[in-house]
DNA sequence: CGGCTGGGCCAC
DNA sequence: AAACGTGGCCCAGCCG
């Protein structure tokens, strides 16, 4: 009684001083603008000046863009329209600045165009390029230029194209789509170019060719004989490129490119939201055949780079993988997948309903506040409610909510509202908005986003639909969508790679590699480590942490055991399989001698500046095991028992460096582990790819790779030969030590599957 | 209103 | 003092 009285007032005082803080800043408001609107004087502007720079809480951006319009201002370059100032206005000037400097580096980039720079406007004029083109040996610099980013049956189209010719040094701009200008119409120059654009034999290079060879195909063009794309190429090369955007790799790479570091973007140019259509052909012109002229110079920049002798390897990687790949990637973007609008319906339908009846049921028991705010929720479980806080973090995730279920019921609510409407918002009311007239959706592949060397996928991402999104895609009538997937792909690299035997044997043997691996782990008979049983789960879980570098201290918490015991459990299996740990140290000294790891197939990833934080790292690391008598490092050195053995400076020393070196070493291993699947599952993908080729008639289409699974559209017809055929293109993919293996699965809808024999017994 | 960050969560 | 690798994307909340 007490405490609920004490409660409502602490409550109620709350509100009252929210009000008043309210009404005291509408008052404030009140009174800043009559202040204003009388106009300040200069004095009083320097005064104001001076403080907003001295604000401590500008960013650096901020600061740096108000010092060059106080220095704007001083020079009288600028004047504010308003009779205040402020920060914001200060802002604003900026900006006005800038757009004023901007009109003057236009001006000056066209009146200094190159004179072999030449705008296209006749056909007589077009006749010469494709004069140039037939006589050209090298490979060209080819670009488009579009109204926007909507192209694979979207709303943008192309508005020009960009065209350099190495030989003769010339460059072009076509435009084709501007609002203003004398133009030849695109079906016209299309045709003129198609046996161009369209020709393996043209060698082409691109900057993200991938989107250009949509905007082709959109005018009905298929875009072939891309010898380099200089952003995959650039990214084969350094996969920690800052920036893979054109103008920053040219201004980064200036010098050796052989031009001066002055390359504006065109937002820089031309502001934000400009649509290409309505910039001027002259000053198109000259924006667009630079570009070309740049990807070209940095093609041929790439490309001596990939002659060094120890990047031979990267160099196939990128010629005789990446490249080709880059034709499926293209492949699969526009291929799609189909919709499903009856089962969007009945899904969103039952969905709603289900939020509908937690939301109703979530406001009764926390009140009516937004349950998709942490915020919000924080205040209700753990200051209203008084829950426990079991993560120590005031957290709301999945993974607090779960415990906190266990003891209080209604918490439970919170989870299935959150997977509903996560469900609905990510997936379900979202992926139809993006069906296009083709009844399809296309999501992207980008080749260059990872640092491991798989595809990631955007707008929208098809590598992250959980299993109930899936069902919304389907086969078209009288076809089925394959998906084949690698089994179990980085325990077996992990085995080929370790050289360790008895990691081996399961897969030669065809025995379950979980269950196997628990018997011999926790030395019990393997008929007690069977599909569900406790041991096998365990070790999945084991081997997933011993691939991923996972602590002792969140396996222990994942697996629901203590800390030491989660440590005999991978000590026992290291003693089992002492090859796996002999791999993971000999990485820890090969990165840090190298600053690089390679997968199996040549892939890089470096890590730069490692080496002196390995260093001290293994210096302090052997002081605290000397000083400790042990071989191991403590699991935590900050642990009451060391207190007086390890000094404070050492461990904050150590504490200085653990954190960076151990996640670069996590990584390193991971990436090649990934990093070899990931060049197994593309030269898969080259593979299906080309048994699509073989079947195009039937209408074959690669879909999509979800990492360790390729997804395939054919007609419901297909042969068990032909089935074979997929699974020999995957399983031909690489020659490990242990078999790889694949499963197939034959969906009418994505993610409701029908084994192969199954499948082939009904038909 | 758009950009950004943090918390959270989906996939492999 | 911090605890698992690779990604993309949603919402809330804040800022200018």
């Amino acid at each position: 009684m007490n405490q609920q009285q004490t409660f409502d007032f602490g409550w109620g005082e709350m509100l009252d001083k929210e009000k008043e803080v309210k009404a005291k800043e509408a008052v404030e408001k009140v009174v800043k603008k009559k202040k204003a609107a009388k106009p300040m004087t200069r004095e009083e502007m320097l005064t104001k000046w001076k403080e907003i720079l001295s604000n401590p809480k500008n960013s650096a951006k901020d600061q740096e863009r108000l010092k060059e319009t106080f220095e704007a201002w001083k020079a009288e370059e600028i004047f504010p329209q308003t009779p205040k100032l402020s920060k914001a206005e200060a802002l604003r000037m900026y900006a006005r600045l800038a757009e004023m400097r901007k009109g003057e580096k236009l001006r000056k980039m066209v009146e200094e165009t190159p004179d072999n720079y030449h705008l296209i406007q006749n056909e007589e004029q077009l006749d010469w390029v494709c004069e140039l083109w037939d006589e050209e040996q090298e490979a060209v610099g080819l670009d488009t230029e579009t109204d926007g980013l909507d192209i694979v049956h979207g709303s943008n189209k192309m508005v020009g194209l960009s065209i350099s010719f190495p030989t003769k040094d010339q460059h072009v701009y076509i435009p084709v789509r501007h609002d203003e200008g004398v133009q030849l119409s695109p079906e016209y120059v299309m045709q003129k170019l198609k046996r161009f654009i369209a020709d393996k034999h043209k060698p082409k290079v691109l900057h993200n060719a991938r989107f250009d060879a949509h905007v082709f195909s959109m005018e009905g063009v298929r875009l072939r004989g891309i010898k380099m794309d200089t952003m995959i190429a650039m990214w084969v090369l350094n996969e920690n490129e800052a920036s893979y955007r054109l103008k920053d790799l040219a201004n980064k790479y200036a010098k050796f490119l052989g031009v001066k570091a002055e390359n504006d973007t065109f937002d820089q140019l031309f502001g934000k939201n400009t649509p290409f259509n309505q910039v001027g052909l002259k000053y198109a012109l000259v924006y667009a055949a630079k570009d070309t002229a740049l990807t070209v110079k940095l093609a041929n920049f790439i490309d001596q780079q990939l002659n060094r002798k120890e990047l031979k390897k990267i160099r196939s990687l990128y010629y005789e993988l990446e490249n080709p790949l880059l034709d499926v990637c293209i492949d699969m973007e526009e291929a799609g997948f189909l919709l499903n609008h009856d089962k969007v319906d009945s899904i969103r339908e039952e969905l709603y309903k289900d939020k509908e009846e937690l939301e109703a049921k979530l406001i009764a028991e926390f009140g009516d506040i937004n349950f998709n705010s942490p915020q919000q929720l924080q205040e209700v479980l753990y200051d209203v409610k008084k829950y426990p806080d079991v993560s120590g973090k005031r957290s709301t995730d999945k993974q607090t909510l779960k415990k906190l279920a266990e003891q209080f019921k209604p918490v439970q609510l919170l989870l299935d509202y959150r997977k509903a409407t996560k469900l609905l918002s990510s997936f379900i009311d979202k992926l139809p908005v993006l069906v296009k007239s083709t009844g399809r959706v296309y999501g992207q592949f980008v080749q260059n986003a990872t640092a491991t060397g798989r595809f990631a996928s955007k707008e929208p991402n098809l590598q992250q639909l959980p299993p109930k999104a899936r069902t919304i895609f389907k086969a078209p009538n009288g076809f089925v969508i394959i998906g084949s997937d690698f089994s179990q792909i980085e325990p077996r690299v992990l085995a080929h790679i370790t050289g360790d035997e008895e990691l081996r044997k399961p897969y030669k043997e065809g025995y379950d590699l979980y269950s196997t691996l628990a018997a011999r782990t926790f030395k019990v008979p393997i008929e007690e480590c069977g599909d569900g049983s406790k041991y096998r789960k365990m070790m999945k879980v084991g081997l997933l942490a011993v691939m991923y570098g996972t602590s002792m201290f969140t396996l222990a918490n994942q697996l629901e055991i203590t800390v030491e015991e989660a440590a005999k459990f991978i000590d026992d299996f290291y003693d089992a399989y002492p090859k796996v740990e002999e791999w993971i140290r000999s990485i820890h000294q090969q990165v840090k001698r190298d600053e690089y790891v390679e997968t199996m197939f040549g892939r890089k990833r470096r890590f730069p500046n490692h080496k002196q934080y390995a260093e001290v790292y293994d210096e302090l690391a052997a002081e605290i095991c000397r000083r400790l008598g042990t071989k191991r490092l403590p699991s935590n050195i900050w642990d009451n028992e060391f207190k007086d053995v390890l000094p404070y400076d050492l461990k904050r020393r150590f504490q200085n460096v653990k954190g960076k070196v151990e996640r670069v070493r996590r990584q390193a291993v991971n990436a090649i582990i990934q990093g070899s699947a990931a060049d197994i599952m593309k030269r898969a993908m080259l593979n299906l790819s080309e048994l699509a080729y073989k079947y195009a008639d039937e209408g074959w289409k690669v879909l999509a790779t979800v990492h360790d699974e390729a997804l395939l559209e054919v007609p419901a017809t297909i042969t068990k030969e032909q089935t074979e055929e997929i699974e020999a293109a995957m399983t031909g993919a690489a020659t490990l030590e242990v078999p790889l293996k694949v499963d197939v699965a034959f969906m009418r809808e994505w993610g409701n599957e029908t084994k192969k024999n199954e499948w082939f017994a009904a038909a």
